[in-house]
RNA sequence: GGCGCGUUCGUCUAGCGGCCUAGGACGCUGCCCUCUCAAGGCAGAGAUCACGGGUUCAAAUCCCGUACGCGCCA
């Protein structure tokens, strides 16, 4: 039996979910899953200044929006204060609740002299970097406060000089990231500085919370983004500093825009919310979101929510970053909605409809009208601006009424067809198309020359839903008052 | 600037030494279906596998450089 997997997505709330955190979300709930381990949900919120609630509210609802879960981490809704409570054996699962933990291994290394004090300000730091960069150097601490001796600091701290947290980096070697997705990755040690683990303030630097927390919730696989990857060295020597064993790191590549640079807002939605509000499914950003750095073998594309669990992998993913292409995800996004029956489909768009003010018009006829349309939709929220014509009335397109009405013979034609629907029995799509056809003939018309001043007529636009089923949907009475309506438009023109 | 990562159709990708005249998907083009728009069906265009050297009987696949892109540290 091997030993049970544990994961994590760790976030600082600094913002709302972004596309690549939902996809690093995603992957970490997916390798849980699938390997039926834990999937920890931690919040990094040892900024301070830059950390709000309304951001852990953001994230744990894009999470739960995207149909994820996880089993510790923040309670599913914030108590009366505003605040998450944190569920699960390894609590609390928000940083700035555990800082005693980082207080404890900080003292542990410097009384082991695997860390040290350093009292250098910003001001000599940046002199140092300065200095450096003219001497063509790395712009590296120098370790200067690295062997100071007791006296030495005792006078610095006389001076009321503030202390950070270094810890010792080894002055030779490599240190070597195993990744799983891209194998071996060696850094040198000569190259790498001493880096804060503490900060003035006494607050954690995030790679130090970040594996004592890895640590001590069991953490036995790290998959994040690759912009980690430069910050893996300093945290292997920090584990070999506690004498911890090392997780298994997975570094994902990064999600781009359009123009090749990592996704931001100039790229347009990024915010996984922004998504939801566009009429897109959570099961189409699974989807869509796994195929950004993860395939088979066979290259599916589309796949059943029990099937991504099963099918996904490490080996699967993809070493080079990939562009977000909005066109694909549309594409998908209308795979799903055809998918599912009418009904499911009037459910999922009822906060929409309800947003178009159409809240108001019974469920059964609504359904018909979103269900004869539905292979057109890409968007929850294409369905009220694709029907609303049925229930609002009708606004004439200008282009169509042009192209359309505007021809000789269609006022006879609208005279014509209204006088027919008055009496078609029973007023159904198929009577309807055999007596249309029929009128069709009878005046001597090409089925164009009815259809098409028909559909504007009684819909405002030139395209739309199959005729006959539109014009029996729109019942008897709505029909014949379009087609005079239309009629006088024509007048009017 | 240093270090690291990456580079297969416009995009997502398959490929892990011979099955590749490089496969699939989105998009694009054409045709069919048809009352419009879609959806669907069929067909097609589209990648000298970043470039240059090697290794090998044989390289998109292995090695070394170069270029470009991106990230991290500042």
């Amino acid at each position: 039996m091997t030993e049970k997997i544990r994961v994590r997505f760790a976030p600082s709330p600094t913002g709302y979910l972004h596309i690549g955190g939902a996809r690093t979300t995603l992957f970490n709930w997916l390798f849980a899953r699938r390997m039926k381990g834990t999937f920890v949900l931690r919040i990094e919120d040892t900024d301070e200044v830059r950390s709000t609630p309304d951001s852990v509210s953001a994230i744990v609802d894009s999470i739960r929006w995207m149909g994820l879960d996880w089993d510790e981490g923040p309670e599913l809704t914030p108590g009366p204060d505003g605040r998450y409570a944190s569920k699960g054996p390894h609590a609390p699962y928000f940083q700035m609740e555990r800082v005693e933990l980082y207080k404890k291994f900080a003292a542990q290394l410097l009384e082991q002299g695997k860390a040290y004090r350093c009292y250098c300000s910003k001001d000599e730091l940046d002199a140092m970097r300065r200095q450096a960069q003219l001497e063509k150097r790395p712009p590296r601490y120098d370790g200067r406060c690295r062997d100071l001796t007791e006296a030495q600091r005792k006078a610095l701290e006389a001076q009321g000089k503030q202390a950070s947290v270094r810890l010792r980096m080894p002055d030779d070697g490599t240190t070597v990231v195993p990744d799983m997705i891209r194998g071996d990755v060696s850094f040198e040690n000569a190259l790498q500085q001493d880096f804060v683990i503490v900060k003035t303030t006494g607050g954690p630097t995030y790679n130090f919370a970040c594996v004592i927390d890895d640590h001590a919730m069991g953490i036995t696989h790290v998959i994040r983004g690759d912009e980690h990857l430069p910050n893996t060295p300093s945290q292997i020597q920090l584990y070999k500093a506690l004498g911890w064993e090392l997780p298994k790191f997975a570094h994902l590549s990064m999600i781009l825009g359009p123009d090749g640079a990592k996704l931001s807002k100039r790229h347009g939605a990024t915010s996984v919310l922004e998504y939801k509000t566009q009429g897109y499914l959570p099961e189409t950003m699974r989807n869509y979101l796994a195929l950004l750095g993860w395939s088979t073998k066979d290259s599916q594309q589309l796949f059943e929510p029990q099937e991504l669990i099963e099918k996904f992998d490490l080996e699967g993913c993809q070493k080079n970053p990939a562009t977000f292409d909005p066109v694909k995800l549309d594409w998908m996004n209308g795979e799903y909605l055809r998918k599912m029956t009418k009904e499911t489909l009037l459910d999922r768009a009822m906060p929409f409809i309800e947003a178009a003010g159409l809240g108001q018009v019974p469920r059964e006829k609504l359904l018909p009208a979103v269900a004869l349309e539905h292979e057109k939709y890409k968007h929850l929220s294409d369905i009220p601006r694709l029907v609303e014509f049925f229930f609002k009335g009708v606004e004439y397109d200008p282009k169509a009424v042009d192209k359309v009405l505007k021809k000789d013979g269609v006022d006879a034609v609208l005279d014509g067809l209204a006088a027919l629907l008055e009496k078609v029995e029973p007023f159904q799509e198929k009577p309807l198309e055999d007596a249309i056809r029929a009128f069709v003939a009878e005046k001597g018309l090409k089925p164009g020359q009815v259809f098409h001043p028909l559909r504007v007529a009684v819909s405002g636009r030139t395209e739309g839903p199959t005729l006959f089923g539109m014009v029996e949907l729109l019942g008897r009475a709505e029909a014949v008052a379009r087609l005079r309506r239309a009629k006088t438009l024509l007048a009017a023109a």
